[in-house]
DNA sequence: TTGAAAGCGCTAACAA
DNA sequence: TTGTTAGCGCTTTCAA
């Protein structure tokens, strides 16, 4: 009842040829008739061959397997963009482990750990929301195990990054703000440690100085970005003696979660206060007002960070960038809509 | 510059032991000394070593990897679940691989297949779409590979499937509906040779035969449940010369879909027409009204899939279970309010 | 175009 | 408690 596995001991035995002729046989490898090919090929059939991964893993010291670290995979931008690594990963032959941080530096460092030990032949990653420093990442590096950074990214010479320029994409969500007839506005923000954020900060800053408002420091919230915390800054907003009549916030939870906590309070949006989100998650479209955010094109990110890579581990000569930027897209919907006469994307 | 792997015969060497002790004290192996342990432990460390897993799988016929086949990824359900398989899995020492279906028959046997030739010691599977027969793991349950369906199941010997009261959940929400004074429900089902749908369905079949209000057929529309089909489904709601006063719909994106193109039409929700949907997805909140649906554990049921893996392979008896079913839970909120009297959970 | 042989790094049976 | 030894199944020189 055992099945034991077939090798190409067995299939060479078969067919009285050596286990080094079935072996190249069963790759595509030159110098092979193209009859004992054949016959190696209808044998491994026949038997039932399945290669031991692991075997030639030992031997060819590489594994076919890609890591990918993110801090969380129940977000619908995470899982979008490993729905694209994955496509792309599978189409290429090669496997995904994939392994969450939980937003943690030091489960990020064991997680790091394991992708090594597991020998995987790149990795992709998405930093947490506190990691410090690189210096997990040597081991790594110093073996050349390539590592692609993406969304959450830090400056590395060798790796490659994938981003969007978060900083035009605050700046376009600000200055759509200002069009609107906005004068205070608020920035609920993430970590600024993390590129992402401190980038749609420096969007924020730089649209409001130029437009002659100024920057208020203390208009900008620093969050974790939840359901929970949002609503508490939304508190916090309308607890101003000033009271806003802008945010942007630097995602849409965050958004989704402000709005619902103005409307409570009876503040109409956007007449009141007109909100811009981050990312374009399926929430901006359900929410009322639908809202105003930027389209972050997560599948993309996914497909082309896992080509990047297996580029990169082929010596594609492609392989070799070091950062992509990705195009976003403001996307103008009713709760920044304070002016009719604007004439804006509607989706 | 290019760095040569550390071994345990290079640890062996450099403390005039064997390998073999080298190996033993590595592991929690009984029967080595404690300060020779210590000593090992530190040249490893001292000496940068790192398990080979691949020469360690080979020998040992085992890999430590579990596979997780899913439907899609991007899906709020799918990424809870995946967030509790991983922490387990992890938690345990294992590596997840991770591969999408595409709703493909297909593909499904395609991701098995690589499974299979990754030597995943386990799998976890929802099934596709359209996958019809169990064939496909015959090869992999013939090696007493552990196989658990989740969610998305099939009945299978020797198989455990972990899922919630898919009919119970179908017939509470009906007669919600019921109690709220619906007297015309349709019901927009998923694919029912999928078990989630078809119990689904069932339980709202014999809540309206309970009720004397009786099964109607037609009543039921076939939908594969995306934004797009399900704001079709609307529409066609809205066209029955006879309209409904009541829509259960198998998850919550055909729910929202529903109500949007519901309220767009001029229908009012619950009033006119009362929606319950399925899965408590976060846009259940933030649709207005609030959705009532159904609470579906995706975190719980991706941790007890992988601790029931788990047991499985290190034949913990616990993990010889045929079915285990969750606790789902009728969300009431104000998408299906139409009578004050009740006295629901609302969240 | 094929074969012989060595070895990837680790583990486990057996012996000491 | 430790060492010896023999592979796990595959790939790849080198030689024929």
């Amino acid at each position: 009842m055992i099945h034991k596995d077939v090798t190409i001991y067995d299939i060479a035995e078969t067919l009285n040829i050596s286990p080094a002729t079935v072996s190249r046989g069963l790759k595509d490898h030159p110098g092979i008739r193209k009859d004992t090919k054949k016959r190696i090929l209808d044998a491994a059939l026949k038997m039932g061959y399945q290669q031991n991964k692991f075997a030639s893993n030992l031997r060819r010291k590489s594994t076919n397997t890609i890591g990918v670290i993110v801090p969380r995979l129940n977000s619908y931008f995470m899982s979008t963009v490993i729905s694209g690594m994955e496509k792309v990963a599978n189409a290429n032959g090669y496997n995904l482990i994939i392994s969450q941080s939980q937003e943690s530096f030091k489960k990020e460092i064991d997680s790091v750990t394991t992708m090594y030990n597991s020998r995987v032949d790149g990795l992709m990653i998405s930093l947490a929301y506190d990691t410090k420093s690189t210096s997990h990442f040597e081991t790594l590096l110093r073996k050349q195990i390539p590592l692609i950074f993406f969304d959450r990214i830090i400056e590395h010479p060798n790796c490659t990054s994938i981003v969007i320029d978060n900083k035009k994409a605050g700046y376009e969500a600000t200055q759509h703000l200002i069009e609107q007839g906005c004068k205070r506005i608020v920035h609920i923000d993430g970590n600024v440690n993390r590129n992402v954020y401190a980038h749609r900060l420096e969007g924020y800053r730089q649209a409001l100085i130029e437009s002659g408002i100024g920057f208020d420091p203390s208009l900008v919230i620093s969050n974790r970005l939840t359901d929970q915390t949002s609503a508490e800054a939304a508190q916090h907003i309308l607890s101003m003696e000033n009271i806003p009549d802008g945010i942007f916030t630097a995602n849409d939870t965050s958004a989704v979660a402000c709005i619902r906590e103005l409307k409570r309070a009876g503040i109409r949006v956007p007449q009141d206060i007109a909100v811009v989100g981050f990312n374009n998650d399926p929430i901006s479209m359900v929410i009322e007002p639908n809202l105003t955010t930027v389209d972050y094109p997560g599948q993309e990110m996914g497909e082309i960070a896992a080509t990047t890579l297996i580029n990169k581990l082929n010596k594609q000569p492609t392989g070799n960038l070091n950062t992509i930027v990705l195009r976003h897209k403001l996307i103008v919907r009713e709760s920044s809509m304070r002016r009719e006469k604007s004439n804006p994307i509607i989706l």
